[in-house]
DNA sequence: CCTATTTGACCACA
DNA sequence: TGTGGTCAAATAGG
């Protein structure tokens, strides 16, 4: 956890020296643009800090308890297979990530996933992939995944997410931070392979926005599953997190390629700043289901997300941002 | 070369 | 002891 306090002071002593240097630029001779790229930088900075701090309260606050999740059989199959078993805890509910097609393999989220194994569940017919995010090491991102196609409709993938992305792609393509003794020649190869990942990822963005029509993210309330379960006061938390990953994943969905709408291509940081602003009324549309006793099912479309992505107050027109 | 994936081994936990 | 999660050596591929 060294390197995760020493990246959260970096990130604080960051905005502090950006916001008093934004202070100098008050004066209304200072140009117009330099505020906004200081303040944006303020705003990545904090959103990065308080992104850390949201996982590490997590894995403390949620350890203890039970997941509210089920057997990955407890939804393919019926209720006499499943098993109450303590899955590892701190994942988010499962999405369902739909491709309307036989789209081959999990769909591309926007991130750079790196698997790290499979397993055959039981009870499934399909396995179980393990991911974890590629910068784990390099930046420190704690972020995982799990991909399992479903049983019922194997068009239809269940990603589940586990803590949030504290990693930044743009900084990527910049010299790692990172003291490396090697660093001039491996920032070369790097940048190369960053081209590499992006045009992959732009390949699998063009087909997914062909498929935006036909795509569904479901998610499934498994308080119903789990009624003995009730956890007041975490519910929010994890609605929360629940709420974030979708929003990561509709982000990434939603990703235009066009190089004119930088905005899209903006971390994850940025998507919970928008999250705070929005998530009781996000909250309360994932969890007016739950309600619903015969069809736990949520069915979201990405036009219904859209909107509450969009800040207004979002600086859209600096295209300085994240640079 | 380097990085990503595959896959059997290993481990923790119930 | 069985199961799910992770590791790491072997392998693939650029």
């Amino acid at each position: 956890m060294d390197w995760e306090q020493s990246t959260l002071l970096k990130e604080l002593t960051q905005g502090m020296e950006l916001t008093n240097l934004l202070r100098k630029h008050l004066h209304p001779s200072s140009p117009p643009e330099t505020r906004q790229v200081l303040l944006d930088k303020i705003l990545c900075s904090y959103e990065k800090a308080l992104s850390m701090l949201n996982w590490s309260e997590f894995m403390v606050e949620t350890k203890p308890k039970i997941s509210t999740l089920g057997s990955p059989a407890s939804i393919a199959c019926s209720s006499h297979t499943f098993k109450k078993r303590k899955t590892c805890s701190g994942w988010s509910e499962r999405m369902r990530v739909c491709s309307g097609t036989s789209f081959e393999g999990p769909l591309d989220d926007g991130y750079c996933w790196r698997k790290y194994g499979q397993k055959d569940i039981l009870g499934s017919n399909f396995p179980r992939g393990y991911y974890r995010c590629t910068h784990r090491y390099s930046q420190g991102c704690l972020a995982d995944k799990q991909v399992q196609r479903s049983d019922e409709d194997p068009t239809i993938f269940e990603v589940r997410y586990r803590g949030t992305h504290t990693c930044n792609r743009a900084s990527d393509s910049v010299a790692t931070k990172l003291p490396s003794t090697t660093e001039s020649e491996a920032k070369d190869h790097h940048s190369q392979q960053q081209e590499q990942l992006e045009e992959k990822q732009k390949q699998s963005k063009e087909i997914l926005l062909s498929f935006e029509t036909g795509l569904k993210v479901k998610t499934e309330d498994l308080d119903d599953i789990f009624p003995s379960f009730s956890f007041p006061i975490e519910s929010g938390v994890e609605d929360g997190l629940f709420v974030k990953s979708l929003m990561e994943n509709h982000m990434a969905f939603v990703s235009p390629t066009t190089s004119e709408s930088n905005y899209f291509s903006v971390s994850p940081f940025h998507i919970g700043q928008n999250l705070q602003t929005s998530e009781s009324v996000l909250t309360e549309i994932i969890s007016a289901p739950t309600s619903v006793t015969n069809s736990p099912i949520v069915d979201l479309d990405i036009s219904s997300l859209q909107k509450l992505e969009f800040d207004p107050s979002f600086p859209f027109d600096n295209p300085e941002f994240f640079y």
